[in-house]
DNA sequence: ATTAAATTGGTACTTTAGTATGAGCTAAAT
DNA sequence: ATTTAGCTCATACTAAAGTACCAATTTAAT
């Protein structure tokens, strides 16, 4: 959150200064609009750039879980539950305790994940899922 | 390719547009001088964020794999390329059948991958490795 | 109220995964 | 030349994972 202060106070204090900087340069004469607006345009570009960075890298993620695709899917809550576990690489002993629920259950929800993924193994079912952008 | 020329295309447009705009309404004294600057800057800020998120979708990745960390870890060329395998939901069968080894040697690797990395499970060792930025 | 879907969990079984251990082979370093 | 490390593979085992059924319960919708 500081970081995005800084950066944004950054970005203003560029925008005043490119503005002063375009005034003064056209006033004295010493250089033509294009080099300013040149100037001005390389440098919002880098700032884009720059921003855009930042920003992915607060997520992790460079796209947004699919919401729609999970249901296409008919993946329950609860199943969409145990496959973030899966992938942070819980067993199924594990995810039980977790959610305070028997081992059975879980294989339950698994086996009917890797129906609906398409998959043959949990391995495969991550891989498959963050192909449809669900995890 | 083919949509990187596109992007390009327009980008070199925009700058013509806005150069030229940018005359005009100085010349016509119609708007002032920060309005087309302001103008110019988000076009090109934007053109940044877009170009920017282009490039990392090509990759995919968002950051380089770290080639000395497998090195710390004492993973051998041949289980980093099992642990890849393993990455893409493979099992230790169908890896077998992919580098023409028996899937015991397979296991060895695999075994040997889970002690290096700490890691209980394949599924683990997964969520480890990208920890360690090495997938 | 009653159907329908989701959730939970059990048993019994098959299939993968993973461990432990030993051993032969090759290539590179000493 | 011989140690050393990496790669290969096997056997025998234990532990997870996954499948197939069945069934009780809950919850949301009609």
């Amino acid at each position: 959150m500081k970081k995005t202060v800084l950066v944004f106070s950054a970005l203003v204090a560029a925008i005043l200064i490119l503005f002063q900087l375009g005034k003064y340069t056209m006033i004295s004469g010493d250089l033509n609009i294009e080099i300013v607006v040149a100037v001005i345009a390389v440098t919002f570009f880098f700032i884009g750039v720059y921003i855009n960075k930042r920003s992915l890298h607060k997520q992790g993620a460079e796209y947004e879980i699919d919401q729609k695709k999970i249901k296409d899917l008919d993946i329950s809550e609860r199943e969409y539950e145990v496959l973030q576990w899966i992938h942070k690489g819980l067993s199924n002993k594990e995810i039980g305790e977790k959610l305070f629920l028997s081992e059975s259950t879980i294989k339950t929800h698994v086996s009917n994940l890797l129906v609906k993924l398409n998959a043959k193994r949990r391995t495969q079912a991550i891989q498959i899922a963050k192909d449809h952008k669900i995890l």
